[in-house]
DNA sequence: CCGGGATACTTTGATATCCAAGTAATCTCA
DNA sequence: TGAGATTACTTGGATATCAAAGTATCCCGG
C-alpha cells in the first residue's frame, strides 16, 4: 500500500503552483522510468553478447539491401553519437557478428557488414524479444496505437530527423 | 524527405509476418528514442553540475519531510541500483548540494541531506526545466493524460513498485 | 549473549553514453 | 592545382549504469 512516487511528485508540483508544468513533468518522469524498466528486461533477455543498442544495429544491417551500412548512417538512424557507434561495432566485430571495411569510392567511410553468425544471432534475439516483450506489453491494440501517435509527435518536435517527412 | 526509420522497421516486421509483435516493437523503439532525445535536452539544460538523475535526487530530498533520506530509499524511489545512488550522491556531495551522515538508530544507514545550496540549485533547475521542457512538450492536455495513463499501466506491469497501490 | 544470517552501503570492474580533440581522406575554389 | 575547409571515423576523458564482491552493522534463535 505504498504511494506512487511519481504521482506524489506531481501533487507536490501542483502544491507549489506549477500547474502548467505538472503534467509534462509527470509524463517525462514516467517515460524515463518505463524506459529504464523496459531496457533492464530487454538487456537481461539479450545478455551476455547483445544489448538493445547492439541488437538495433544488427537489425538495421539485416534489413539493409546489402547487409552493410556506413557508420554515420547507423548513428543518424539510431540517434546516437558516432563514438557510440564505434564502440558498439567494436564489440559486435569482436563477437564475429559484423565486419568492417573501407568504402570503395569514399575511403573515409567505414562500412559495417553483418555476417552469417550475426544474422543468426539477430534472428534468435528477435524471436525472444517478439515473444517475451513486443507481443507481451499488456497494452491494448488501441492504446498501443494511441501511445505511438503521441510519442511520434513528441519525437518530431524534439528534433529526431526523418519523422515528419515534410516540415 | 527521408523515411522514418522506426516506421520502416515496423513495415519490415510485418513483411516478415510478425504482426503480433510489430506494434509493440514500434512502441518500445519510439519510447527509447524519445527518452534519448528528452534526456539529451534536459542534461544540456542542467549542465555542467547536474544531470536528470541527480536533479531527481535533489527534488526527492527537497520534498522530503526532513530534507534527508536513506540511500536505499532514494534507490527504490528512482528505480536505480544502490551503486548508482552512491556515485550520484558522491558527486552531489562534492558540489556541496548534499551531505552524508550515519543513521542515529541504525548505523548501517547513510542519510543524504540536502543543503541550502542544494535547495537553491534545485529551485533554479526546476524553473528552467518547467519553462523549457515540462510546460513545452507541445503535447495537448488530453494527449498528455492519455499517454500518462498508458505508460503507468505499462510501468505497473513491468514491476515498478508503488504504482498499483493495492495487491 | 553470541554466532549465523540478513541488511545497508561502498568498491571494483565491465559497458555505454557523450563531448572534444585527433587523424585521414575528400572537396572546393581561387 | 594546391591550401583550407569539410567530412568520417577513432581516441581519450568524464559520467552513469549494473552486477558482484567486500565491509560494517543489526537482528534472531538457542
Amino acid at each position: 500500500m505504498t504511494v506512487d512516487p511519481i504521482a506524489l511528485a506531481e501533487s507536490h508540483w501542483r502544491q507549489r503552483g506549477w500547474h502548467e508544468a505538472a503534467s509534462g513533468m509527470r509524463m517525462v518522469t514516467t517515460l524515463t522510468r518505463v524506459q529504464q524498466l523496459l531496457h533492464q528486461r530487454i538487456d537481461a533477455l539479450l545478455h551476455p553478447d547483445l544489448t538493445f543498442a547492439r541488437y538495433e544495429i544488427l537489425m538495421l544491417l539485416d534489413f539493409s539491401r546489402r547487409g552493410a551500412l556506413p557508420m554515420s548512417v547507423i548513428g543518424s538512424r539510431l540517434q546516437v553519437h558516432a563514438a557510440s557507434v564505434t564502440s558498439a561495432v567494436d564489440r559486435l566485430e569482436r563477437d564475429g557478428f559484423v565486419t568492417r571495411s573501407r568504402g570503395e569510392e569514399d575511403r573515409r567511410r567505414v562500412l559495417a557488414a553483418i555476417t552469417t553468425a550475426g544474422r543468426r544471432r539477430a534472428r534468435a534475439a528477435t524471436r525472444i524479444l517478439n515473444e517475451q516483450v513486443f507481443a507481451e506489453t499488456g497494452v491494448s491494440r488501441r492504446d498501443l496505437e494511441a501511445a505511438i501517435g503521441i510519442l511520434d509527435g513528441l519525437r518530431a518536435r524534439l528534433g529526431d530527423e526523418g519523422v515528419s517527412a515534410d516540415r
